[in-house]
RNA sequence: GGCCCGUUGGUCAAGUGGUUAAGACACCGCCCUUUCACGGCGGUAACAUGGGUUCGAGUCCCGUACGGGUCACCA
C-alpha cells in the first residue's frame, strides 16, 4: 500500500466548490432510451447549477466489452448536444476517465479500507452450486475473522483472493436519496460484497464509490436498480471517512407495465428512433418528460429551457411507460416548428426515396408535407403517386361531402381538360381560378370540381396537398395526361 | 422466499389535509376545409383496496392486493 502522502495528494486533486455530475456508461452497446434519460438528467443537474458534466467509461467487465461502443457514446452525446467538460477524449483534472486505466487506484483504496478494518481478503473458492443455491452462509466465512498476519501471509504466498467489504452484522444503515427519501435497512441483510475481483479489477460498486469521490462528484444519478445496494455505499463512504454525495435514483423506462424497455424485446434505442425518422430534439424533449415533470403546463422545451427549469423535485418515483404515440406528437410539433428551408433539407432524402423524377421539385413537395408529417419515414408512402399514376378504382371519384360521383366527375373532367389546355401560365392562381370559375359556372361547390381533379391527378384518395398543389407540382403536361386517363376510365 | 421501492384516466402526469381532482397524448363528436391533415371547440375516462387519524383525506398512519427492484468475483 502507498503511504498516506499518496492518498493526501489524491485528495488534493479533487475539485471542490461546484456541482459535478457524471454520466458513466459501460460500453456494451448503444444508447438505450433509459440511458439517454439518465444522461440527460445528469447533464441538466450540472448545467442548471452552472457545474461540470463529466463522462466516465465504466469498462471493468472485460467479458462484455463491445468493439466501437465508446465511439457510439461519443457520437450520441454530441448529437444530443450533451457536451461534457471532462472525459477520456477531452481530459480533465482528475484523469484518467476510463476505469481500466484507473486500475491501480482501486487496489490502493481497497487496501486502505483493509487497513481501516472495513475490508478483508477472502480466499474462499466456492463451487458454483454453492453460490447458486445460497447454501454458503457469508456470516460463516472464515476469512472474515482471519488475522491480518495470516491474510498477509497467504497473499504473499500468491494464493488468489478477492477483497470483500466488512459489513457490521448489527445495527442498521440509513441513506438518503433525493427522489426516494430516507431508506433504512438492517445491516444483517447486507452481504460482504466483493470490492476487488480475483482478476484485480474492482467491481462496479467499488469503482463507483472510489471514482465518484476522487472525481469530486456531487450528484450520483443512476437507475433505481442500484437502490438496494446504496446502503453499502454509505458504509463504504463512512469507512473511508468521505462525504456522501447526493443520490438521485431514477425509476426505469418501461415498454409496458411489466417490462423495462430492452433491445431484446425489440424496443428502439436512441439510434433506432433516429433511423425511424424521429428528430433528436423531439426525442430529448419527450424522454426528459418521461419521469420528470416541470412546474407549469409547458411541454415543449428546448435543451436550454430544460437546463433553466430542471429541478430534482420533479422526478417521479414510479416507472414510466414509453409511449411512441406521444413521441410522435412531439416529433410532429418539432417538425411544424421548423422553418420551411430546414424542413425541406431534412425531408429531401425521404422525398427522393419515392420521387425519382428530377423534374419534380422536392422543396415544393416538402412545403405540402410539413404540416402533415409526424415521422420522417412516413414521407415516402405519401408520395408514391408522383412518379407513376397508381392503378385506381373509379369508386374513388365518389365523394358524398364534395357532391362528387362518377357522372359528375366525368362531366367535370371533360370540361376542365380543355380549360387547362388553354392556360398560358401554370401556377396556383391560374389553376385555382380555372376550377373556381368552372364551379361558379356550374353553380356547384368548389369541392365538386376539385375532388375529381385531385383524384384523377393523384390516383389515390389521400394526398398531401389538394388538387391545386398537386397539379402544379405535376406540371401541366403530366396533369393533363392523367386527367385524360381519368376521363377514359369513366367512359 | 427475505429485504427495499412503487400504485391518480389507456399513456405521460399536476396535486405536499379543504380543488367542480389540472394539463398533454390517444380516442370520440362538432366546426373550418379542394382530400387527408393542421387549427378551433367540446366530450368519454382516474385517486388499487380495507381500516384508522382528522371537522375534513388522492394527500398522514397501519394492513392487504398487485407490480417492480435486489439478494453475482454484471454493470
Amino acid at each position: 500500500m502507498k503511504d498516506m502522502s499518496w492518498f493526501e495528494a489524491m485528495e488534493e486533486k479533487i475539485p471542490t466548490g461546484e456541482v459535478r455530475t457524471r454520466f458513466a456508461p459501460s460500453p456494451t452497446g448503444y444508447m438505450h432510451v433509459g440511458n439517454l434519460r439518465t444522461a440527460l438528467y445528469t447533464y441538466l443537474i450540472a448545467r442548471h447549477a452552472g457545474g461540470k458534466f463529466i463522462l466516465r467509461i465504466e469498462d471493468t467487465d472485460q467479458g462484455r466489452l463491445v468493439e466501437g461502443a465508446v465511439d457510439v457514446i461519443y457520437k450520441t452525446m454530441a448529437q444530443c448536444h450533451l457536451e461534457h467538460d471532462e472525459g477520456p477524449d477531452v481530459g480533465g483534472p482528475v484523469a484518467p476517465y476510463v476505469q481500466t486505466e484507473r486500475r491501480p487506484f482501486y487496489k490502493e483504496y481497497a487496501e486502505l479500507l483493509m487497513e481501516r478494518g472495513h475490508a478483508y481478503r477472502c480466499f474462499c473458492e466456492k463451487t458454483e452450486s454453492e453460490e447458486d443455491s445460497g447454501q454458503f452462509d457469508r456470516g460463516d466465512d472464515p476469512c472474515r475473522s482471519m488475522s491480518r498476519e495470516e491474510s498477509d501471509r497467504l497473499a504473499a504466498e500468491g494464493k488468489p483472493y478477492v477483497i470483500r467489504q466488512r459489513i457490521p452484522h448489527e445495527g442498521s444503515t440509513t441513506f438518503h436519496d433525493e427522489v426516494f427519501g430516507d431508506i433504512t435497512v438492517e445491516n444483517s441483510t447486507l452481504d460482504d460484497q466483493v470490492l476487488i475481483k480475483r482478476d484485480g479489477l474492482p467491481t462496479y460498486n467499488f469503482a463507483n464509490v472510489v471514482d465518484d469521490h476522487l472525481m469530486g462528484i456531487t450528484h450520483v444519478v443512476r437507475g433505481s436498480e442500484y437502490l438496494s445496494s446504496a446502503p453499502k455505499y454509505n458504509l463504504l463512504y463512512e469507512g473511508f471517512g468521505w462525504d456522501i454525495p447526493k443520490y438521485v435514483h431514477c425509476s426505469p423506462v418501461m415498454r409496458d407495465a411489466h417490462n423495462k424497455m430492452s433491445k431484446r424485446h425489440g424496443d428502439p434505442s436512441y439510434e433506432d428512433l433516429i433511423a425511424q425518422g424521429y428528430l433528436t430534439d423531439a426525442v430529448i424533449n419527450y424522454v426528459t418528460l418521461l419521469g420528470w415533470s416541470p412546474r407549469g403546463e409547458q411541454e415543449i422545451f428546448s435543451l436550454q429551457e430544460l437546463v433553466d427549469c430542471f429541478d430534482l423535485a420533479g422526478i417521479s418515483k414510479s416507472p414510466a411507460i414509453f409511449d411512441i404515440e406521444k413521441l410522435k406528437y412531439f416529433n410532429s410539433e418539432y417538425i411544424r416548428a421548423m422553418s420551411p428551408e430546414e424542413f425541406a433539407k431534412v425531408a429531401e432524402p425521404y422525398i427522393r426515396q419515392a420521387v425519382k423524377n428530377p423534374a419534380i421539385d422536392a422543396a415544393a413537395i416538402a412545403a405540402l408535407l410539413q404540416q402533415r408529417t409526424e415521422v420522417l419515414t412516413d414521407i415516402p408512402e405519401k408520395l408514391d403517386f408522383f412518379d407513376a399514376l397508381p392503378e385506381y378504382d373509379t369508386e374513388l371519384f365518389v365523394h358524398k361531402k364534395s357532391k362528387s360521383d362518377k357522372d359528375s366527375a366525368k362531366d367535370i373532367l371533360g370540361r376542365v381538360i380543355p380549360l387547362f389546355e388553354a392556360l398560358e401560365s401554370w401556377d396556383d392562381d391560374s389553376i385555382l381560378d380555372t376550377m373556381v370559375k368552372l364551379a361558379e359556372e356550374l353553380e356547384a361547390k368548389n369541392a365538386k370540381v376539385m375532388w375529381p381533379v385531385r383524384i384523377a391527378a393523384a390516383g389515390k384518395a389521400v394526398t398531401p396537398g389538394g388538387a391545386v398543389e398537386i397539379c402544379r407540382i405535376l406540371g401541366k403536361e403530366e396533369t393533363l395526361r392523367r386527367l385524360r386517363i381519368g376521363l377514359e376510365k369513366l367512359n
